[in-house]
DNA sequence: CGCTTCTGTAATCAAAATGTCATAAAATGG
DNA sequence: CCATTTTATGACATTTTGATTACAGAAGCG
């Protein structure tokens, strides 16, 4: 999912929506963070720095645009989606006043929710940075980090352009040759005929580690291509 | 009113709707050019960069959302909101998909229209926001201070500048060569490999003593990236 | 000037990554 | 099925890189 690492937090008193909302952006790939109340969300903002929230109008305690207000004037300015029970004008421009950027009206579509999620994001300048993916691999390159099967997987820096070098050019067999010039540079004299078997295997083992995948294939004599 | 000099401009076929539209923007002090069709709008934003788009899903001749489509690509990100007579979630996703930003359906509330485009506006940049955030860091870059967990820390040209170009890319990892550049300018000549690292921990020993916060987290082999 | 502060350089150490080698396993062609 | 070639794997050695500290030149400032 394109969407790792954005994180989202919800404010919602009614549990069942608040699990509701929760189910439906984690499996877009949302990193998602539920609260019932407004209670902690500030602390929690500091420490982590949530790229969008999500937040009903109407929280026991403190209201839910009168928490936004505060964000605001105390300098954030993530974006808010408010949740709103009634479809009354007033309260709504009153969110809008208040520094929201959006309001969805309960019972709320769900796909609708997600659209505006997305737009939303976008609007504001979340980098949605140019991703490889092969089967359940995906590969960041702003982040340059990789995803295996939506997990988070470290790799060295020459794992990493291995696997995207592979990534880049799947389809294709990749002969010996062209990944010693691509990964290891063609200045690279001295170069052992085993050290691309070696980082090979290092690298399936980081990112498959039962083995079951079958990522690489060798192809005898030439190279490998994936699979 | 604030918002002179913003323009906006609004395709709409429909001529009562457009006049209603153009009067109650202009009413709120936006400078408004309307639009009976996609034609010579292009013509348009290359003079005057409006601010805003309101589109007319079903324009006759090229498809509203076609037009904003051939927009994006040649470049232009200016927010759009879709005015669409229909309420079919098929259509409305296609246009999200394709680049707009807010989308209202006809009959609509002029104040939520409003509303609407205030928010947008306010979103994409029209009111720049000072501060910069990231976890508990605040950057101001009018003042060039740092508040680390709302006390002040003084930082160095040098530090500011470089823990500025972090939070600005904060997802990324950044790598050495943009750093040197970024930070140092792009004539430093005989750049000491080490020299970044050292920065950066004098940087981390500033803003976290202890060092329990983790703000840096080295990629080996190619830079660092906040964690 | 003389002081302080900032910042680059160098040296040392530790950790991580990568290469090399030895051996096992698998594929190929008779 | 065997001999040969190629690849897989694990252990070890080497190299590269980053953290940290100390030092010294440079820049600002009174």
């Amino acid at each position: 999912m394109e969407k790792k690492n954005t994180e989202i937090v919800i404010i919602e008193d009614e549990e069942d929506i608040l699990e509701l909302l929760e189910y439906h952006l984690a499996k877009e790939g949302y990193d998602v963070t539920g609260f019932l109340s407004a209670d902690n969300v500030e602390r929690f903002m500091e420490e982590e720095s949530p790229a969008l929230l999500i937040v009903d109008r109407n929280l026991p305690g403190v209201e839910g645009s009168e928490f936004v207000a505060n964000m605001r004037e105390i300098g954030y300015d993530t974006p808010v989606i408010f949740l709103t029970a009634k479809d009354q004008e007033s309260e709504l421009e009153e969110g809008f006043k208040r520094g929201g950027d959006d309001y969805i009206t309960k019972p709320f579509n769900t796909k609708e929710l997600l659209l505006r999620v997305e737009a939303l994001l976008r609007r504001s300048g979340v980098k949605q940075s140019e991703k490889l993916r092969y089967r359940d691999l995906i590969l960041d390159n702003q982040s340059r980090e990789l995803y295996v099967d939506n997990r988070k997987v470290e790799l060295t820096n020459l794992e990493y352009k291995l696997l995207y070098t592979f990534v880049k050019n799947s389809q294709q067999t990749l002969q010996r040759d062209f990944l010693r010039d691509e990964v290891w540079g063609d200045d690279s004299d001295h170069f052992h005929d085993k050290t691309i078997n070696v980082a090979i295997n290092r690298l399936k083992k980081k990112i498959d580690p039962v083995g079951e995948k079958g990522y690489f294939v060798p192809i005898w004599g030439v190279g490998y291509k994936l699979g």
